[in-house]
DNA sequence: GTTAGCACTCGAGGAGGTTGAGTGCTAACA
DNA sequence: TGTTAGCACTCAACCTCCTCGAGTGCTAAC
């Protein structure tokens, strides 16, 4: 791969991504001063064809970018001037921060909107694990003889509650000192960190007394567990997916169909999102066929994480074509990324 | 409108229900047996055109049922037995209603995929109002010297709470009598009971002793009227968006694009399922035009009631193109309908 | 290694023709 | 007066044929 060959890839994908059609070697000639005749650029495009970055959608057309050909733009290409953002974007991004929600929920949702309104594309953001939450508060509240509300309060602020029946009468006394052990063993632990034994073990000695609590124990533990695997608590948030019908190459109802029935899989686009996350590679570039096992291979996405206290942590990313200005929507999530990390107090973590 | 020309309407909406393709007076005269040639039949026709319940795609095509025209034919045309579910369709819905869920919540989701996937359009379901939801517990408990958790309870089983922050300590002996005067006066209430003026009173003679209450006293009216209103916490359930897709009617991106984006507004959904509920008319049916203001003027939906405890209701409803086959249709959200309140212990109310 | 020139390919788009479903009209019939 | 047969007419859908133009690949010359 010499030069003059990675200059004409760039330029390919610069304009495809500008334009939407097909660039030929004339086009290239003409915009791109690369001193060379367009016969010239035509033997390269061929090579670059036979290695796999371009392609021709049919005989007598110009060439298009391969996945691979993105690819490498990515990986090797962008040059770092690409990836700034104009004044105008650096200023909506500092205002929106400026005056967004502190509450943890809103800023989250919020900033998925701005990320979608600013790209045009779909946009979506993980929460951090709940495992990850660390209990703050639990409190045991009698509702009446036969039920015990337990309460539990996380640090991201979310108060989880659950009714417990209890067999028998329980005094006063006895639930105090319940909750007490509960609190001593279980207050500032991550849920990730209450295991089962804990629990057990905490209670141990209220257990042999009184073993009509057990049910209330196996009920709070099927609780905290029920917490810490985040079933259905931990719904990804998905914002603008109606953007992609506006792109061009989503025009086809039926690709349209594939791809929306991916999204409304919370796992799939949870997965995705936390790929990236779960690597700790900083933001992460999925192109085109890399997420075909998702089913959306019509796409590519950007994502990258964002830092909750320097530790716990979830991603935020857009979904968009394959065909997209790469450099801009990189910058733009790493940004929204950082803004929401400095929000959340944790450490910011930029480029690749 | 004489016989013969009800006739020929009714039977062009069973054929272009059944085929999707504008039906000629030939088909008519063959298919249905009414005794008059094609010609007689398009004379029959052209009146009917003229009377606007049916029109022609283009001059030289057949008919093509209008919005007034299904009107007609869901008012005045449709037989009782074409109102009937298959026995496999009876069967399944009877099975699903014996197994499903007992917890509300759920009930709601599930009643709401099976009737989107038994009719492939779009199901959508209002919860009952939060505002008709009955005070069923209220609990103040504190979580330090100056936080208390607010904790009410509905009779829907769902547990609404919200920290408050008092400015200065509050002795126990005062906390109790507090939650004591607002539990006598609150519970047994519905939300929409609570008034403003009532937790006034109920509080009067406290805080006329402590005024450092008035904050917490206006934060959990706040939290009360909060949940009245029932901003976003009473989202409708959407279920099968994407049968949509599966129409030949909206093969085409834009109108997918302007239905979607309503169906994405909550107000909108839940307006046009309430509207049908408030009226208190049973099942009703909005055909195509009627759903412009909406912006799903290309759709007809069918909705009717559900009742919880005799009382308290939403409703549940599909959405679908005009094509539909009404009667079936019908049948079938009437009777999903029917089976959510037996299984909420309210009372069924079926037909139109 | 680079370039100019030229033949070739192929999709897009328009013109023209054919087909078939369906209508509207008219005149004849009961 | 209502019904029917017959016939001319209309029009979308579908072909085919044609041209245009963008773009390529190849070759021979520089």
């Amino acid at each position: 791969m010499d030069e003059r060959k990675k200059q004409i890839l760039h330029a390919v994908i610069r304009d495809y991504v500008d334009v939407g059609e097909p660039v030929g070697s004339r086009t290239i000639a003409k915009k791109y001063d690369l001193g060379v005749s367009p016969a010239t650029i035509r033997n390269e495009m061929s090579d670059l064809e036979e290695m796999g970055f371009i392609r021709q959608p049919h005989a007598s057309a110009g060439r298009v970018p391969s996945d691979k050909g993105y690819r490498y733009y990515v990986d090797n290409l962008m040059e770092p001037e690409e990836k700034l953002l104009s004044d105008e974007e650096q200023q909506q991004v500092a205002d929106f921060f400026q005056n967004c929600a502190a509450e943890m929920e809103q800023l989250f949702q919020q900033s998925c909107r701005l990320l979608s309104s600013m790209t045009n594309y779909t946009a979506m953001l993980v929460k951090p694990r709940l495992a990850d939450s660390v209990l703050e508060r639990f409190k045991l509240v009698r509702l009446n003889e036969n039920q015990l509300l337990a309460i539990m309060i996380t640090d991201d602020g979310k108060i989880h509650n659950k009714i417990m029946n209890v067999a028998a009468a329980l005094p006063d006394a006895k639930l105090a000192e319940l909750e007490a052990v509960l609190q001593e063993r279980l207050l500032g632990r991550s849920l990730a960190d209450v295991t089962d034994s804990l629990v057990a073990e905490a209670a141990k000695h209220l257990l042999e007394q009184q073993n009509l609590l057990r049910q209330t124990f196996d009920l709070l533990r099927e609780l905290l567990f029920d917490y810490r695997d985040e079933g259905s608590h931990n719904k990804p948030l998905i914002q603008g997916t109606l953007n992609l019908l506006k792109q061009p190459e989503f025009h086809d109802v039926d690709t349209v169909r594939e791809l929306f029935s991916a999204l409304e899989t919370d796992d799939v686009v949870k997965e995705l999102l936390l790929m990236a996350s779960e690597k700790r590679r900083g933001t992460v570039v999925y192109i085109g066929d890399e997420l075909s096992p998702q089913g959306m291979s019509a796409c590519s996405m950007v994502t990258t994480p964002y830092y909750v206290n320097g530790e716990k942590m979830g991603s935020i990313g857009v979904l968009g074509p394959t065909r997209m200005p790469y450099p801009k929507v990189i910058a733009l999530v790493e940004q929204i990324g950082a803004e929401v990390s400095r929000k959340m107090g944790g450490k910011a973590e930029g480029g690749q």
